[in-house]
DNA sequence: CACAGGATGTTAACGGCGTCAACTTCAGCC
DNA sequence: GGCTGAAGTTGACGCCGTTAACATCCTGTG
């Protein structure tokens, strides 16, 4: 096996795991997890469906995949937001603004590839969801880069003076939690039809709020 | 058409519509959205399945009706358990408890009942998706009691000087982002295997934390 | 260099789901 | 007391996921 073979007629498609994904992925881009469809994919790269069934236990093993792919885009997106931003001199000041930065490009990432980013909290049957305890740090787990970046800029709070120690424990948890909420909120629920500009207001005040329950 | 007309074999069931949605919520309340299925429902019913259609345009129907009553079953739990709670005498204090409250019971509603929660806030094919600017109080639609309990709340914390009033507006956005997030990283996310103590830490920390951005 | 065997794809089929069309039963009303 | 329309039934269609049995290619070993 390899890569491309030529143009020849192949009966082997010579990367069929990642053409289906890559069909199976453009298929949640554009309708949720719910859209990912294994025959749907498979026909749209032009195989059998009972094809996929070499490369995946079967439709929820694909999605799987799919939403993998979706938390790495997620974390790409934010720490390519992050890289822009200016840095600042006042470390203190740098931490907080980058604090606000991280929840702004995850929310940013939801309002812009909700089919993606809802597969990638999407209930994923019965293996277990995302093991990861919460606490420690996933080094292993590139989808959760952009997780590390939240906890160093946690810590970089506390070590400015910003955040009190008793107040570290958990942190994370909260501010993904805020704007884990507000996204969904957003993409599913009762803020779904706020106007562009309103949503961004809100989306700022959300933001503001949450840090400063963290810092001081 | 009536309530029951004895225990005759009757060929009409008398109350169908009901007995449908009943069915229904019980198997969201064991599978979440997903497991709401036209077919299973009718049949638990002791129904042929297009019986439904004389009652619901299709699944998606009774999907949406199923939905209302998590709404409603959320929204009860928590007046239920603020209700319960003790009266503090400094108002002010009594805000700020209450406000905790509030997302307490949120969270722990979504804990003890995963499936009607996830009913409750799944997405709902085409129809508005609950329809409401998220800032005006909706007084007919009783599953957001709670939410006019929050705002009431909020409304209080200006009064007793315990927030400014410049961080009001938008507050009962960020209030609920996080509650709702926190919840779902629980059921669903990289929260889900956290043992019950530390998950419970974990809440108490992320409301301390919303709640401290909110006051002052 | 032949060829055996595993990896990869294919066709055929099953059961379950949502849904439509056409038929049947029942309950109430002139 | 028949008629009419609401409420429920049977039957069928297409789509989905999945399994079993078969076909084709590629590769490494003698």
């Amino acid at each position: 096996m390899g890569a491309i073979t030529g143009g020849k007629s192949r009966y082997h498609h010579g990367d069929l795991r990642n053409a289906l994904i890559g069909a199976a992925v453009e298929l949640a881009a554009e309708g949720g997890p719910e859209r990912v469809i294994l025959r749907e994919a498979a026909r749209s790269v032009g195989v059998s469906p009972t094809a996929a069934y070499r490369h995946f236990s079967g439709q929820g093993d694909l999605l799987h995949a799919v939403k993998a792919r979706g938390q790495q885009a997620l974390a790409a997106s934010m720490t390519e937001t992050l890289h822009a931003r200016p840095r600042l001199d006042d470390p203190g000041e740098e931490a907080v603004r980058r604090a606000e930065a991280i929840g702004r490009g995850y929310i940013r990432f939801a309002i812009e590839h909700p089919g993606l980013f809802r597969t990638a909290f999407c209930r994923t049957t019965p293996e277990e969801p995302d093991a990861f305890t919460g606490l420690e740090a996933p080094d292993d787990r590139p989808e959760f880069a952009a997780f590390v970046e939240l906890s160093d800029t946690l810590d970089a709070l506390v070590a400015t003076g910003r955040m009190r120690p008793e107040n570290r424990p958990a942190a994370e948890v909260a501010a993904w939690s805020t704007v884990h909420g507000l996204s969904l909120l957003i993409l599913d629920g009762p803020l779904a039809r706020l106007p562009a500009d309103q949503r961004d207001a809100v989306v700022e005040r959300t933001i503001t709020t949450i840090v400063a329950g963290l810092v001081r």
